[in-house]
DNA sequence: ATGGCTCCATACTGGAGA
């Protein structure tokens, strides 16, 4: 099974960028974040005649994710992430496909730091890691992906000095990451490919693609009973050189069921 | 230190993103 992570930005307005994509790519399972529209104005019937049937948790102008299928409907378990009745932002969307368990995530970037949204930023990362805990005690296969506005480690980010007091990139963020993987996660990607430079995302400031200044901040993360069945994975990166593009490229795993 | 770009809203400008 394929499954993808893709931050596209405003779903309608990436409407033919992801219509390409999903034809190219071909994924089972494609978790979308930053739809950026009410729940009413997802474009259901172009995503359904492209052959995929979606759950999806929109708002108007931010945020908004979906979860995607072509080998069966998505059994949504959950549409928020618990523990703050007060959070109202459309951030989390949880989904059963083909016996696996599928959250898919956007996590708050957290700028300006310090600040009320970096707080924002460090607490729900903490619920993130109440629920994933949850998760892993069942003892069943999960895929934890999206966009987690992290970059775990240097290797992570094109230029780390600049970075360092960033909300992406601050030690409290990046121990929050750690302290979640310590937990008994696989992060998917870093684990294919060992020591390499592997972005997924380019602003779209100052020529950021053409000079390969990236940031890896879109993750998977699975559970035990997935970790042994990872076959391959990648980013596909030509996605972020088309007209009228994501700042984000997709990425991708298969796992072997 | 700032701004560079692009999205959305209800729009001729501002907030947010990363």
């Amino acid at each position: 099974m394929k499954i993808a992570t893709y931050n596209v930005n405003g779903v309608n307005g990436r409407l033919p960028v992801l219509l390409r994509w999903l034809e190219e790519s071909k994924p089972d399972v494609a978790c979308l974040q930053e739809l950026k529209a009410p729940q009413e104005k997802f474009p259901e019937q172009a995503i359904k005649d492209a052959g995929y049937e979606a759950i999806w948790h929109g708002q108007k102008s931010w945020n908004g994710v979906a979860i995607l299928s072509r080998v069966g409907a998505p059994k949504e378990l959950r549409r928020e992430l618990p523990g703050d009745a007060e959070d109202l932002h459309s951030r989390y969307i949880e989904a059963e496909v083909n016996g696996v368990v599928i959250g898919c995530l956007y996590l708050p970037n957290g700028n300006p730091c310090p600040g009320p949204k970096f707080d924002y930023k460090l607490g729900w990362f903490e619920r993130l890691q109440l629920h994933a805990k949850m998760l892993l005690e069942q003892k069943i296969p999960v895929i934890l992906t999206g966009d987690y506005n992290v970059m775990p480690t240097e290797l992570d980010v094109y230029k780390p000095e600049k970075w360092v007091n960033d909300a992406l990139f601050r030690t409290e963020v990046r121990d929050a990451f750690e302290k979640l993987v310590a937990q008994g996660w696989t992060d998917a990607i870093r684990t294919l490919y060992p020591g390499e430079k592997v972005y997924t995302f380019w602003d779209y400031f100052r020529d950021a693609y053409g000079r390969n200044a990236g940031l890896r901040i879109d993750h998977f993360l699975l559970s035990p009973e997935l970790k042994d069945k990872l076959k391959s994975g990648g980013v596909d990166k030509e996605v972020r050189g088309w007209e009228k593009t994501s700042d984000h490229a997709p990425v991708w795993i298969e796992i072997g069921l």
